[in-house]
DNA sequence: ATCCTGGGTTTGAATTTTGAACTTAGCCTG
DNA sequence: CAGGCTAAGTTCAAAATTCAAACCCAGGAT
């Protein structure tokens, strides 16, 4: 009932206005981060998907059909020169704007989890300086994070 | 084997070099983000962070420990006045470097999910005006997602 | 005609999750 | 001091999910 230590930094809300609860509804999954994954590298076949990630086939089936159904992913037929009709997975507007949060992840996990060699991470396109993901005002000056609160936006001026 | 198609936005690497892969790992569950979240709320106590999502008490007992051995939660003892020790957790620095994720996914399910009532994200403490995530270099400038690719971090520039 | 391949579905066993019941430890009350 | 109460778990059996392997099917290639 009440709350348990008096540092309230962020304020509480009710899960059902917190996109945060639904997303995490979404990936919240052990392979759908990984089929996202992949789908923003432009691996976009069944089969390259389950071959590269290790999925089983069942659980890719379900996971394709329930992004789908969702949204977030769209299936597309396409017919490769002299073959038969084939489909490849593509994400919709709405997964592709996953990637900042996947970007953000990436930043986390690059820093603070024992990667097997050097990290990867985005680079600008022209001349390859490394970028970082930060909260902006609407100027576009950085904010930081001690320096934030969630509040309702319907209110907020 | 080979690549589906010819739209190669994102060069492909080894998930073993991948922090998204291993955040996948970490992440990548029902309930680890529900809980993350809660912390993120400053909710500490194992029975609130129970009745709060629903998580029943075994599985939260076994994220905990796991996060816990992650090094991304930190548990520690406190005494309420007059009441025995019990114990809390929070985030560890580790733990606590997630924000810019949760927030980058809090903006997404704002923007792309069936919220219940006005969404709430981030504002700046002192002016309230909203805030966004975006990616920034070095010089603190905007990049679009469409100027950026993945590279190696140890050889850019 | 038969084989091969991509994209699945089915199946039954192994694993995980779940909610309910039980445990533990210490404070408080009578 | 006996008994109750609560937070924080643990244990257990039943239910749900995941898994790997087998099977299916359509169309092209041999």
């Amino acid at each position: 009932m009440s709350n348990s230590t008096d540092s309230e930094i962020i304020p509480r809300f009710p899960p059902d206005r917190c996109g945060l609860a639904l997303a995490a509804g979404v990936l919240g999954d052990k392979w759908v981060l990984m089929i996202i994954r992949q789908l923003f590298y432009g691996v976009a076949r069944f089969e390259d998907i389950r071959a590269e990630i290790g999925v089983p086939k069942s659980v890719l089936s379900a996971r394709l059909s329930s992004l789908i159904e969702q949204g977030i992913v769209a299936k597309r037929p396409y017919k490769p020169e002299g073959g038969r009709t084939r489909y490849e997975y593509h994400l919709s507007r709405t997964g592709f704007d996953l990637a900042m949060s996947l970007l953000a992840l990436l930043e986390w996990g690059n820093r603070h989890l024992d990667l097997a060699g050097a990290p990867i991470g985005p680079v600008r396109r022209s001349d390859r300086s490394k970028l970082r993901v930060a909260l902006l005002d609407e100027e576009g000056s950085e904010v930081a994070l001690q320096d934030i609160r969630l509040a309702d936006l319907s209110k907020s001026c």
